[in-house]
DNA sequence: CCAGTTATTATTCAATTGAATAACAAGGCG
DNA sequence: CGCCTTGTTATTCAATTGAATAATAACTGG
């Protein structure tokens, strides 16, 4: 007896790893990483359970990628701001730091995202890797800005202050996306600049307004 | 047939709700969050699955249960070391920002626990009310340290400032306990005392030594 | 020391999960 | 147009999960 079958389009490989990681990333955002079950996934993606099996060797394959994607894309969004920040090293840097502070670095999904994969990343060497990778490479990105200050620190301060400055940045984050409602508009980055210009002996809060888009 | 069951012994409610408590984080810490099944939880406190439905009406509310216990002892941990500390308002902020950057606050079993359990703050309105009591909790404590300075900042400064040393401390703490191997002995206790004494204009170094426990 | 309460165990259940396998059809190539 | 590869669906499986119920033995109070 022939069952009638779901009707259904090849389509590109790419294509479909991105429908099927963005769907596990939806699924856990929303719901944490229980959520995120082969089935939902699937559903999510428009597809039926065992096509995951066929891109992805295992369920943690796919999860893996998903973690892949999440920390790339969230250094990307700090990281792209700079490309129409001005050549002021300080105005730089202000920028890099209230863009972090912002949606859609500073979100309440991302969060969630980010907590749910923390779990892997002691079972799973290579989460670690992907972690440890991520976190180093947005020091040191914020390092190369503190290094370009007129007012550069001393260079064995440079590290011990890039540290200070991203544990700043990464703590408001965090306060930020879990306790939306505990903080007014813009007050993350009012403090987070402020703070940061603190720590390395310089008033940024100047540059702040310099950087701002042009739409606030 | 009367099978042979399990000896067992009658224990004080109060311990058997502690036991399963404890059993409960240690899986999480361990294993995450689906490690703790009920069954495993059961196994690691010494008794049979169907108890926990005695002690506590679902897994829920166990859950809910361990994760109030984690927070509580948390702050708790960073609060005591002022039981001992000099009358000095320095060297009080100066303990008490180490001790909250010293095991047994900086730890990565706790770290995986917190991130564990943030998944279900969406999601429960309880578990929220819970994070948000224990972060203003930390938070004004770290205000009053702060308020109680010599050189205490403006009345208009003592939120975002308190908002900004409380963003150092939890960035340093998470870098610290996901990456344990990244940062040398004592240098997140040094990064942290001079940053919140930078962003207080104040300088704390000096404190740090006068507050050490002796044994260092 | 006996009877009643209840803390605890043992067993069972329905639902869900990740994975494996088998069947099929969409599209490329001749 | 027709075959053949393989992307995709459908079905099945064994294991696990949270929860419910029934059975039993450990204490308690008289």
């Amino acid at each position: 007896m022939a069952v009638d079958r779901k009707t259904y389009r090849r389509e590109a490989e790419d294509k479909r790893r991105q429908a099927l990681i963005a769907a596990t990333l939806a699924l856990v955002a929303e719901g944490g990483a229980r959520a995120a079950t082969v089935r939902a996934i699937a559903d999510r993606a428009g597809v039926t359970a065992g096509l995951i099996r066929h891109y992805f060797t295992t369920k943690e394959d796919l999860v893996m990628a998903a973690y892949r994607q999440l920390m790339t894309g969230m250094t990307e969004d700090s990281a792209a701001v700079l490309t129409y920040a001005p050549k002021d090293p300080n105005a730089r840097l202000a920028a890099f730091v209230a863009a972090s502070l912002r949606p859609p670095v500073v979100d309440s999904r991302a969060v969630v995202l980010w907590a749910s994969f923390l779990q892997d990343i002691r079972r799973n060497p290579a989460m670690l890797a992907i972690h440890e990778q991520t976190y180093l490479g947005f020091r040191d990105h914020l390092q190369g800005l503190i290094a370009a200050l007129p007012s550069a620190p001393q260079p064995d301060d440079l590290r011990p202050m890039a540290i200070a400055c991203n544990a700043v940045i990464d703590g408001l984050w965090l306060e930020g996306s879990t306790l939306p409602d505990a903080f007014a508009k813009g007050e993350l980055v009012r403090i987070g600049v402020r703070s940061v210009g603190a720590i390395l002996g310089v008033d940024l809060t100047y540059y702040l307004i310099l950087s701002e888009p042009p739409s606030l």
